[in-house]
DNA sequence: CGCGATATCTAGTCAGTGTCAAGTTCGGGT
DNA sequence: ACCCGAACTTGACACTGACTAGATATCGCG
């Protein structure tokens, strides 16, 4: 598993091309994103990037799929630890926080091939997480299937607000104690 | 109210501008704006929109307290008219889904300078709206200040995940309707 | 061991972009 | 009537994403 030192030509350049945009990504954000500069902290030509990824939409797409594989595994995690929906929730505001590169990617569809079968394939797991536990806590499906999107709507909108800015004067301190108590506030079994 | 024909040298153009950096938001989003198109929607030279925002950043600026304004406005036009906080939130996805332009830059802070005077003035009302009424629902403060950081959550969260084309398959069907369904989960007061 | 095929990467080019500096045109106040 | 300044134009520069052709290294295969 272990890469050899360089396995290849110049190393196993689309990890390192990876690497190196969610780098730029967190200082910059994904927008401002410059393939040239990324090419250029590989250390490789300006063209490099285009004939793994095709183009820029491409290593988006990568960095996205990544994104929801590490999130569907982080998720399934804090519930198979706790046994607590609650928890999933704050698994997802952990995320959020700790890959933002990713997550501001992956929620910016216009930005990549959300299409894409990579994308598709890696998103089953944690919509699974997402959408799974309420259909157990809950009667009847709709109810099931509203439940969930509420769930997921409050750490979304949470994390997006906290990334965003707009809660560090209302919610100072650790953002994972703040995710656990705005939790508290909903009512999902009934 | 009317404006003539060519009421000055070419127009009022920054309104014109603002108008057109709308028009082309909704179609490529706030991260692929371009000035020069915009310049070029409005019929004026591609230097044009620097004279009156300076930059790309400035342009996004005046968009922004724009929107801020319009959503404290509906914000408080929801709560006027029903009495309601619930409506208020039901309001704020109205407002993200038909203001969808406007929305998506003011929660993009690294697209324009968020600390000008004209933003900070112009997300005072909003956020009265956003912190207020809970503050009237709960006993103590901490519980007030956290009910309204869950409430905004779950509200922004919904509108972004719809916008971003996440619910389309949960919530098929009118997205005020599922909006208000949501809010029903939220337990703000006691 | 060698040689061709192929994936990998380089280098050059092109249209398009944001920003800046310098011009040009027009309006209103004195 | 004049002219100062605001509104806009024009041209330039560095940068970007995408495309192309070409160079180079690695691997398959005898």
């Amino acid at each position: 598993m272990a890469p050899s030192p360089r396995p290849y030509h110049h190393g196993d350049l689309p990890r390192a091309l990876i690497a190196a945009a969610l780098e730029l990504i967190d200082e910059v954000g994904p927008a401002a994103l410059s393939l040239r500069e990324v090419a250029r902290r590989a250390g490789v030509s300006h063209g490099a990037p285009a004939h793994h990824f095709g183009d820029k939409a491409g290593l988006l797409t990568a960095v996205a799929a990544q994104g929801y594989e590490l999130l569907g595994a982080a998720l399934a995690d804090a519930f198979e630890s706790t046994g607590e929906f609650r928890e999933v929730g704050v698994a997802y505001v952990r995320f959020a926080l700790s890959h933002r590169a990713h997550f501001e990617v992956m929620f910016r569809p216009e930005l990549y091939r959300d299409d894409d079968p990579a994308v598709v394939a890696a998103r089953v797991p944690s919509s699974a997480m997402l959408y799974g536990p309420p259909a157990d806590l809950s009667g009847d499906a709709v109810t099931a299937v509203n439940g969930a999107v509420a769930a997921w709507s409050l750490v979304h909108g949470f994390a997006t607000l906290w990334l965003s800015g707009n809660l560090e004067r209302a919610v100072p301190g650790d953002p994972e104690g703040a995710a656990r108590a705005i939790t508290g506030f909903l009512s999902i079994r009934r």
